[in-house]
DNA sequence: CCAAAAGTGTTACTCGTACACCCATGT
DNA sequence: ACATGGGTGTACGAGTAACACTTTTGG
């Protein structure tokens, strides 16, 4: 950048696009999913993508990854994690584009995607089985579920997959769906009761064995 | 964005600038110092703020800010962390610019910092003591010691702090300068001699008491 | 000989992990 | 009655944290 001695001012060079992509996962039987949004335009036209968009003069990045989560499908806001930026100067092949990715994390009762205006279709995808992806989104992917498992084991950040109730077996089978790995029950059990955050009810799960309590986030 | 019929596109809204900032950490008079270079420039003429620069078209972001730390500061690229993005729409009083922030380390045996282009002088100052600083640069180097104390628990990078031959006295002050808790001297020895990471060298610190081994990394 | 920093092992405790059986319900 | 998942305690081992004195040099 140059400074004028009028004190206007002009960059040496063209700005780049700025956009931002949010990679949000849920559990859909019992497999860990990834959301996206099935392009309606050129380029990468009827191929599957993150959602996300264009950042507006008026607002900051989250509000934008927030925005566009809810504009392009229907997803109203959760906890934003901003983990990467992807920069690559030809990762768009119209123009230079940057975007700034967010992760975040669906409870499974709420997961009723619609496509909005520029998305011709939205669906969840088990990450095991994605589609092709646009742009450099699959590497946008990537890079999510390796922030999703770092964090996943050492925070509490799992109980955002979690619906209102459910039962320690579910939450259970969350944390082992998103590790990778199997946990002890009764290990997994006194652990996570002694952290404090959560609550049980009076209220059981019945089924065909013997009910299971049913508990809620404090 | 939107795509016209003849395969041209437009964006709905200006774009924005993009820029990288660095904070870059080191060691001086047992201290945690940061690097500041003085502002040639309008606006913030005269005062501090990290070094950083907007981004070009053919590179990528942290090429981008590994060659401003060069020309503005004239230090060499070490390792660079992204840790944060900042995007507040007001953060720059002249336009709207997006800043990704990277955090790095200096081996205390290379700081010499020269001032740049763009750069009326450049200097360390002691965290701790910090003059007032240009645009939201106080923010960034707030977020970035918080992202420095995270990483340097859990990781072998406060290494990158040290020059190339060090007695683990001094590597145990650094560890301890930037967590900001005292260690034990001996659980610190065992722990960092089993971890692999040194060498031991068949030379001595001399000094008006016992000499200390001298290590430095394998 | 005194000051100053270097160097060195052992013990206690905490935390994580492994492990197996009985219980309550629906069919 | 049986099939299904729910629910519970303990023992062991590893790793972390606490702890104090002797050594070597320069002045």
């Amino acid at each position: 950048m140059s400074t004028h001695e009028d004190g206007s001012f002009t960059y040496r060079y063209p700005h780049p696009a700025v956009a931002t992509d949010i990679a949000i996962f849920t559990l859909r039987e019992g497999r860990l999913a990834v959301l996206l949004i099935e392009r309606g335009e050129e380029p990468f036209q009827g191929d599957w993508a993150l959602p996300g968009g264009f950042l507006r003069p008026d607002e900051d990045l989250i509000s934008c990854a927030r925005r566009e989560l809810c504009e392009e499908a229907g997803v109203e806001a959760p906890l934003l994690r901003q983990f990467g930026v992807f920069s690559a100067p030809d990762r768009d092949p119209r123009d230079r584009v940057i975007s700034v990715a967010y992760l975040a994390l669906l409870s499974s009762d709420r997961l009723k995607p619609q496509a909005g205006s520029d998305a011709a279709d939205a669906r969840w995808f088990a990450v095991a089985d994605l589609p092709a992806l646009a742009f450099d989104h699959r590497q946008i992917v990537e890079a999510a579920l390796a922030a999703l498992r770092s964090v996943a084991e050492a925070t509490d950040i799992l109980l955002d997959l979690m619906p209102a109730r459910f039962t320690l077996t579910r939450l259970q089978a969350a944390y082992e769906i998103v590790t990778s790995q199997v946990a002890d029950k009764r290990n997994f059990r006194a652990r996570v009761l002694e952290s404090g955050l959560l609550q049980e009810t009076e209220d059981m799960e019945r089924g065909p064995h013997r009910p299971a309590r049913i508990y809620r986030r404090v």
